[in-house]
DNA sequence: GGAATTATATTAGTAATTAATATAAGTTTC
DNA sequence: GAAACTTATATTAATTACTAATATAATTCC
C-alpha cells in the first residue's frame, strides 16, 4: 500500500474500479444457451489450454473434483467435451474442449469486442488513444497475472 | 467491426484479451466467507446503491424475480441486508445494504486493490505510466457501460 | 368501481454443488 | 517385490440454488 514509484495510489483504486465496472457489464452477458458459471469457465480454461486433465481444472475452479468430474460429464454428454484416457499414465483423464465447445467461447469472446468497440466508439480521440498506448502493459500485466498462478 | 479512427482493430481485441484475463484472476478470489456468484453479486450491486427494490435488483442479475426473492430471505438472515417497506407505495420492498454486508464487499474491493498493487510493481515505470494515463478513460468507459444499462 | 398493471411471495420441481467415501493406478521403501 | 503411501478419478447422498408457474396484494387507469 506504499506510493509506487511516482504513480499515486489513488491511481489504483480507479484502475481497479473502473475494471470491476466493465467486469460488471460483461460478466453476465446474456446467450442464447444458457451455461453455469462454472461451466463457462471450465470451457474458457479448455480454450486456452486443451486437452487438461481432470486433477488441473479442479485446481483452476474454486470448486471440488467432484463437481468437476460431474460437470465434464454433462459437458461431454452435451458434445462440448471429450475425455480422452492418457497412453503415459493409465489414472489420467484427459479433456479435450472440441469444436462445438470451442464455438460457445468464441461466441462470447466477439461479442465481448464488439460491445467494448461500443463503448471505445463514444470515447474521445484522445481517450481512445490513451487506452491504446496503455493496451501492450495491459496485456503484459494480465501475462504476470496468469503466470503467477500456482 | 470497421477500423475505428486510427486507432487499428487489433487493439481492440488485445483489450478484451487483457480484461478477459484478468477477470479470470479476480472472479473467483476465494473468500474467508463463502458466498455464491450471484450472492457477491447483488451485494456488490447495492454497495452502488442502497436501497434498492426487488425488481431493480431482479433487472439488474441474469435471474428470475424468485431467486432474488430467496436470495434476499437467505441475506437477511445471515444479517447482510434489511427488508423495508415503502410508505409511499405499499407493494414495494426497499433492500438496505447493512454494515455486515458492506463489510464482505470493502473486504474484497481492497484485496483486489493490493492485488492489482503488486501486479502493477512488476511493470517498468513505462508500462505503469501508460495504464496511469489511460486510467481517466478507462473510469470514463465504465461509467458509459453502466449509464448504458437499461 | 372494475380491469389491467406492478411488486413481491410461495410452491414444487430440477440442476448444481459439496462432503465423504470408494476404486484403482502409480510410487516408494525396505 | 510386496506393503504402505500417494495420486487421479468416480460414486453416493444430502444440500443449496435456481426456474417456471401461480398467488396475493397494492396501485393505476379508464
Amino acid at each position: 500500500m506504499k506510493p509506487n514509484h511516482n504513480q499515486p495510489d489513488m491511481n489504483v483504486a480507479d484502475f481497479a474500479w473502473a475494471f470491476e465496472e466493465l467486469t460488471r457489464l460483461f460478466i453476465r452477458l446474456p446467450s442464447i444457451e444458457k451455461h453455469s458459471f462454472t461451466t463457462l469457465s471450465v470451457l474458457h480454461t479448455l480454450s486456452r489450454k486443451s486437452p487438461m486433465r481432470l486433477t488441473e481444472l479442479t485446481a483452476n475452479e474454486q470448486v471440488t473434483q467432484s463437481a468437476i468430474t460431474q460437470l465434464v460429464t454433462r459437458l461431454e454428454r452435451d458434445g462440448l467435451v471429450q475425455r480422452k484416457p492418457d497412453p503415459k499414465d493409465g489414472r489420467v483423464v484427459q479433456v479435450h474442449l472440441i469444436e462445438q465447445g470451442r464455438a460457445i467461447i468464441d461466441s462470447r469472446r466477439l461479442e465481448r469486442i464488439a460491445r467494448i468497440s461500443a463503448l471505445l466508439e463514444g470515447l474521445t480521440p484522445e481517450e481512445q488513444q490513451a487506452i491504446g498506448l496503455a493496451v501492450p502493459a495491459l496485456k503484459r500485466l494480465a501475462e504476470r497475472g496468469t503466470e503467477s498462478r500456482p
